[in-house]
DNA sequence: CGTCGCATTGATATCGCTCAAATCCGGTGG
DNA sequence: CCACCGGATTTGAGCGATATCAATGCGACG
């Protein structure tokens, strides 16, 4: 039952949103929402991984963000009447949907609520802001500097690598036989050192 | 005098904002704010631009974002204390500085205020996101014929070609060599026309 | 009239992409 | 227990698209 998931809810989650969310469980590959449906929910994952794209007309799949444990996603749908892209489960995941209608309401009338997803907004910006520069370095170990500057932890810059590097090399936008050369050579000239499954400097 | 800025004010910016930015003009690598520095305000650019940076061990600059004419920076600072990165002012620019305080003030007391404040994150999120999708492609003409999808009106998807086309070769992230070879390329394929200073499909 | 920045085109170099192959590893089923 | 399989990892070779360097023309502006 849905209480059960409690535990599991991020400590930024505003509360009103606590009680509001009704869980959904999607299998690999599953489709959340289409391009061109109705909104009617914002999402937050809390198992799993989502991500949203949209399909060029050769078919190919470009995805404009992944959704992790703890990420919301479409929160900008809220003032669209459809979803612009598609939202698609990598992974097998558990979802939270709350309805576009009531966060709408609260926004309106609760201002703790308004403040908190100001907050929940700024945050998204930020990240996609540093990917977007990221992506507009040009070479390869540029960008996995950059990564590591931005979105490692403690002093030095350590990442876990979370996923395989098949799927680091598509965040960064690289093919992962790039990024596996790249990483030989930075390690290879004493820039970073990979110990388990983290990445770090120095 | 400040008032004479109201002309150039964007369309999108909060009614409650429209008297509240202190205008503050800043020289090519002017410092707008320091990484440390207590958060005071948060920006709108009004000319020039703006890069949020930080600075690596080895002294390099790291950019993470860069704000033009339109667009605000530092909204995410709102909730911390300190900025977290160095704000430089990329060529001479015109700012808006609005006082931290009174928009938390606002969102706190101003619902109307706290739904334009949020549509307007959203919509520079999905703006964000629409240029991630566009860097992700790999060539030249990919990237402009996204651009032109994305970006441009009517039938034909036209865009106007406001600035240099060094400028759009900035936003498309490639060399405005490549640009310039790439839309001669388009143009001769019959892809693309350019007239006056229009870009537009077929 | 000189200077400066943008526009345009040429020549060359470089870096990442593509195709290819070998190894490793965990899981699965006999 | 072992053979097998699929996916991740890693390295190699070559190509091609874009970056880079360079040169010229052009218009604006002082």
């Amino acid at each position: 039952m849905a209480r059960a998931t409690l535990a599991n809810l991020p400590a930024y989650l505003p509360a009103a949103l606590r009680t509001l969310g009704r869980q959904i469980t999607c299998p690999k590959d599953g489709w959340v929402f289409r391009k061109g449906d109705p909104v009617q929910a914002v999402f937050l994952v809390l198992n799993g991984e989502v991500r949203l794209s949209r399909f060029a007309k050769d078919g190919s799949e470009i995805a404009l963000h992944r959704a992790g444990g703890g990420e919301f996603f479409a929160e900008a749908a809220l003032n669209a009447p459809r979803y612009h892209c598609n939202a698609i489960a990598s992974q097998p995941s558990t979802l939270l949907a709350f309805p576009a209608g009531k966060i709408r309401e609260l926004l309106a009338k609760d201002p703790e609520f308004a403040q908190q997803w100001v907050a929940l907004l700024a945050r998204q910006l930020h990240a996609a802001r540093a990917r977007l520069e990221r992506l507009a370095l040009k070479s390869a170990a540029e960008r996995v500097l950059h990564y590591l500057h931005t979105d490692g932890k403690g002093p030095r810059c350590e990442v876990a690598l979370v996923g395989s590097v098949k799927d680091l090399a598509r965040e960064l936008g690289l093919t992962h036989e790039s990024l596996y050369r790249t990483l030989a050579r930075l390690e290879q000239d004493g820039v970073v050192v990979r110990r388990d499954h983290r990445l770090g400097l120095v």
